[in-house]
DNA sequence: CTTGACTCCGTACTAAGCTACGGGGTCCAG
DNA sequence: CTGGACCCCGTAGCTTAGTACGGAGTCAAG
């Protein structure tokens, strides 16, 4: 008979017994009942629920923002468009990204271009943008905005 | 007489005090002398110095990879094809940031589109999604790598 | 001589999401 | 009954790039 113990759970998740224990801290998963010992005892909801949260993380969200889906999925009131806005801004938020990071690529590819490849530093483009002599007035260098 | 004490240099580079400081216990740049009472006294290098690493990070590049282009910058045995390099390789981060990004950008899209953006949460699509039912099986969603 | 601005230092804290550690206790097969 | 696998807990560490804090000392103007 298996038992089903955080070590199952973190098995059938595909995480580790830390990682659950992480998650209940943090109020992700229900503190389960403990009839041996101390030993908590799971059923299938919390695989389910931990492999939801990693779908939730693989989709671009935070843990903060698997628990809402968490709570919307629960919520009888909670409607569907609950959800579509939020998917919408993180939809708007990749973009965001993506927009910094292509204007990044821009400039390190300009800058690709015209440094001489071999030779003196003293005459290298990419130390000399760094040095506040722009390359390319044009093409401004995002701030990166990561998180 | 102006001084040039840290919050001089701090003021010129557009950084906080503390932000000095920190580059300092980095190795960013060099310990200055403090010939009054332990207070430190820069000159104009270390202004252009924090501005090349200011430079350097809105570039994408860590405060690490900043300290090497200081390094190869002051190092006559340098070439600047070490440089390319380095901004190659950047690039190709950058590159793979985003098309990860793409890939979320697309499955999210789809997700939206797919959402009946109102009624009961039984039925939406995003939510299903987490549950483990792939709403587009060929739109695999990648993992986020941000960090 | 006082006031206010500045500087010193070490340490702790922030964000996110785990991961590791140490010292115990428990369970089950053999 | 022993060995190994498993579980308990709290706490600390990892990553990056700072930011904040607190108590003390110093400097220059008025």
């Amino acid at each position: 008979m298996t038992r089903m113990t955080i070590g199952w759970v973190a098995r059938r998740a595909g995480v580790g017994v830390e990682t659950v224990r992480f998650y209940e801290r943090r109020g992700l998963i229900d503190r389960p009942p403990r009839p041996r010992e101390g030993f908590r005892e799971y059923d299938e909801t919390a695989v389910e629920r931990i492999r939801f949260i990693k779908q939730a993380q693989e989709m671009g969200f935070s843990l903060r923002e698997a628990a809402e889906f968490l709570a919307l999925r629960a919520d009888p009131a909670a409607d569907c468009g609950d959800v579509h806005a939020r998917a919408r801004t993180k939809l708007a938020d990749v973009e965001r990204r993506i927009a910094q990071l292509e204007r990044l690529r821009e400039a390190l590819r300009t800058l690709l271009r015209r440094c001489p490849r071999s030779g003196p530093v003293e005459g290298c483009s990419i130390l000399g943008a760094m040095n506040g002599r722009a390359a390319d007035p044009g093409a401004a260098v995002p701030t990166d905005g990561r998180r």
